[in-house]
DNA sequence: TTGTAGGCGTTATCAA
DNA sequence: TTGATAACGCCTACAA
């Protein structure tokens, strides 16, 4: 049996012996409908696999049931893995209800005109926002546009008039910052992600004020801001330990750079832990999580600060599913703590344990 | 100015004092319509911002300009870094071509489901399949929904009745197990993919042949077939040298085992290339490479096959578009060798070249 | 409880 | 070169 033909509205109603009416609201679950007929209607539907069509019920409801993202293709840039475990989790909730994820690659230049297209053809209900900058253009953009939207993270535009789900960023760097100085750490580096981007700043501002509360140096040299990927931090872990006065601790942004400054170690022969203390942001990256087999967890290798992506993806999508559905509902925010989850890469300064030189860090 | 109204073809047309269907012609190119015309109607859809309604236009043409992915979502698994770099190319190619990426995240077993409503609902033009295994059901599903499609990777059905691109996977892991050979490694370990999916079978089938033509030992608990993720390759690194009779060769299915297994041998002291070699096929994942800054690239760390999986998307992504323009002309087949570049995880294998103790490997 | 008729915003056919 | 007019397939007042 080829299924090719595709069977639509009239010719259901007509095999039925029904108006197209009474067939769509049938389908529909309206309570007018006689159970019987109900039956009937659904009965020949499954059988004669009849699904609505998209397009045309679109145009005649008016909602494009799918939600846009848009995939910024920076330079040699990327579809990174932070940003593919948010869409996983986005992408959960929208099958879930009956959504469609909409994805555009794009050059970041471009961002706007897709936002208009979307608007403008009404291509989707909503879309999410991801990155945002520190006043960022978009949200007026989107505002003016009249496009439903949720921003991952915070833009700081001071009137806050927007909906969002942000990690609490600057806590999570101040703990961690804290935790270190608690170990006796004192020269303890920066590895962010790019500042331009509103969390990026806000780590930072976590880091520096707990260095100024307790009267640490402050060492722009120990400061570095690119993007997040693993040769990032192996370069900037070389570069460190290759400085007269190298750190004793180091915060980085994403396991991604943290990879890369654990390999670097590994071929200068610094251990992590022992002689170098390592505290990464942990967003729960998919393909680093060891297949969950029922046995208990080990002891993290990492010590991190640990908030999941994939999670905050989800609950992104049933923000913006919300709002959709009640577009006077208000604005939502949500701020999540980071949970500090100890690993064996943290320890007593060296250094500061005993007072002698330091373990060889050529 | 609020842009909120979304100006139709209608007001388009009243305003200019033109038909519908002018203005509909000027805008879609069509030759016999009078260019000062065109001009002016160019202008004012411009001004008015006017874009023709995705699911009018879907609901008029038939087409729906947009192609669905479906992201299988495994027990805690995941979109895994190669299929969203792959995404990355793909969409680029979209994006170009006006189609829209369709996302759907749904458990594997629902995948059918998916690709019924899809061809019911006419919600997408075509579709990619990923990760084929041996005899795909897939692929007599979509024939019989007369949905086209691309494969990436290949099922051996028999027939070869579909268009796919794939990486010559048996090749690629012929030379490497090949060319660790000639360093004279005889214990040669493989880490490879879960073998239920076809191109980790073909990898297999390399590795294995070019073992039997040399004559060396096979040894079934030097074999792994897992998910590749990083904890995998830790976890059987660790496993393989606690062992009596470790490798001196490792073979490994993509980066992000392999990663593990660095990570793992740091742990044990032991240095890659110099006391064991390794090999890992390299899809050339984004969140891995150095930030392009013009300056010639080192000497890759990792001994590798090389194929960009993003290369692959926008190769795959295009022949679907071809093939959903031109709907008869033929299948399109498309192999791609793997580069095997050399890096620093690979040497003559140190057991043979001093046939004594080799380094402490407990 | 069911049916009729009109509209959603395009594109496409035919006539002028 | 331009314009009526009819699809496209669904939803939804309004009427029966």
């Amino acid at each position: 049996m080829s299924m090719r033909e595709t069977v639509n509205l009239r010719r259901l109603s007509e095999v039925l012996g029904l108006s197209q009416t009474t067939v769509s609201r049938a389908l529909n679950g309206f309570p007018e409908v006689n159970e019987k007929t109900r039956a009937r209607v659904v009965e020949a539907a499954q059988r004669l696999n009849y699904r609505p069509s998209a397009s045309a019920a679109s145009l005649a409801t008016g909602k494009a049931c799918a939600i846009g993202h848009v995939v910024p293709l920076a330079e040699h840039m990327m579809i990174n893995p932070h940003f593919s475990d948010f869409l996983a989790g986005a992408g959960e909730v929208y099958a879930q209800f009956g959504y469609e994820m909409l994805l555009r690659v794009v050059a970041q230049a471009e961002e706007a005109d897709v936002y208009r297209d979307f608007a403008s053809r009404s291509r989707v209900d909503g879309v999410v926002v991801h990155g945002p900058l520190t006043n960022d253009p978009r949200i007026p953009l989107l505002k003016s546009l009249g496009l439903p939207f949720v921003v991952h993270g915070r833009s700081d535009d001071g009137t806050g008039d927007y909906s969002w789900l942000d990690v609490n960023n600057r806590r999570a760097f101040c703990r961690a910052t804290g935790f270190l100085a608690d170990l006796g750490h004192r020269r303890i580096a920066l590895i962010n992600g790019l500042e331009a981007m509103n969390f990026a700043s806000r780590r930072r501002q976590g880091y520096e004020s707990v260095l100024a509360d307790r009267g640490l140096e402050q060492d722009p040299s120990l400061i570095f801001s690119e993007d997040m990927v693993e040769p990032y931090g192996h370069r900037v872990a070389r570069q460190l330990f290759s400085s007269p006065r190298p750190p004793t601790a180091i915060l980085v942004s994403s396991v991604l750079p943290a990879m890369g400054v654990v390999r670097a170690l590994a071929e200068l022969g610094i251990r992590p832990g022992a002689d170098v203390s390592i505290i990464a942001f942990d967003d729960c990256l998919s393909f680093l999580q060891p297949a969950s087999d029922g046995k208990a967890r080990d002891v993290p290798f990492l010590t991190a600060m640990r908030s999941s992506i994939r999670e905050a993806g989800r609950r992104v999508a049933e923000m913006l599913l919300e709002q959709i559905a009640a577009p006077d509902g208000g604005r939502r925010h949500e701020l999540w703590e980071a949970e500090l989850v100890i690993g064996e890469t943290t320890a007593r300064c060296p250094v500061e344990q005993t007072p002698l030189p330091a373990a060889a860090k050529s």
